[in-house]
DNA sequence: TATTGTTATACTCTATAACTATA
DNA sequence: TATAGTTATAGAGTATAACAATA
């Protein structure tokens, strides 16, 4: 049992995910950032990136998305609405549902705001050479395959 | 301009960086997960993580790691002390400073925090064979050295 | 009756600014 | 006076529960 512990906490995908752990920090801050440059609250940007334009979605399917209660949605989407990046509209099928999309302004703010958050960090552009990158691209696509 | 914006787009580890803006994801939700098994919240969370038993922190360096105000820090460290899990004492050089460290209950809750946060996900344990998690972990521990 | 979204409530996080107690 | 931490305040996120409109 301690044995088998030992083994799997001896896995080298177990260190590698700890080193994401790193680079999940990074990124968090990253996210926070760059969500502050644009004055979205971080849930706000997750909301804003969940929403492709052209793609409205349910108040519900966003609230999955973001892994919080449908209540939190509605003071969440009202703060977007009424800066204008938003907007809500019955669905046609079932009045109660309510489809969100993003308007013109909403999708430019989104476009610009996932552009900054696409650039890599400098731990991994600079330190890493181009074989390197592509290789560590590589095995990243392959755990996230499907 | 527009040509280096696509070089600079174009870097493997870029999309390598957006792959692992995926895994953040995942990441993410593990850390909320195991927080909330914990009954602890995600600053409180994060607050346990950065104090290593033995290690006492000056409140301000604690609010400095959580990129918040001192201010917060306050609530945050207020509510793990109710619950016995963190304590504060004044500084020795500084009776301004005061210290705060992990008790006995709160070192046991933050090691079985981290060992349930240390465990890959399935995308990396399976879904990559054993010389591909190694090849991972190296490129990762280059990224990140020092 | 069941479901979607809203409202009401209570608690936590967050930043700013004013305050205290030390230095 | 300058600094470490607290308190006060206000806005935002969160969950639970009760509610409205619709199905």
């Amino acid at each position: 049992m301690a044995a088998a512990q030992t083994a799997r906490r001896a896995l080298p995908a177990d260190e590698a995910w700890g080193l994401m752990g790193e680079l999940w920090h990074v990124h968090r801050c990253a996210f926070f950032t760059a969500a502050a440059e644009f004055e979205l609250s971080p849930p706000q940007a997750m909301a804003l990136r969940a929403l492709p334009p052209g793609e409205p979605m349910a108040m519900s399917a966003l609230a999955e998305h973001l892994r919080c209660d449908n209540s939190n949605v509605t003071g969440i989407v009202d703060r977007l609405e009424s800066r204008g990046l938003v907007e809500r509209r019955p669905a046609d099928h079932d009045r109660r549902v309510k489809h969100l999309s993003v308007t013109a302004d909403g999708a430019s703010i989104r476009e610009a705001f996932m552009a900054r958050m696409q650039t890599a960090p400098a731990a991994l552009s600079e330190r890493l050479d181009a074989g390197e990158q592509r290789a560590l691209r590589n095995l990243l696509r392959k755990a996230l395959a499907e």
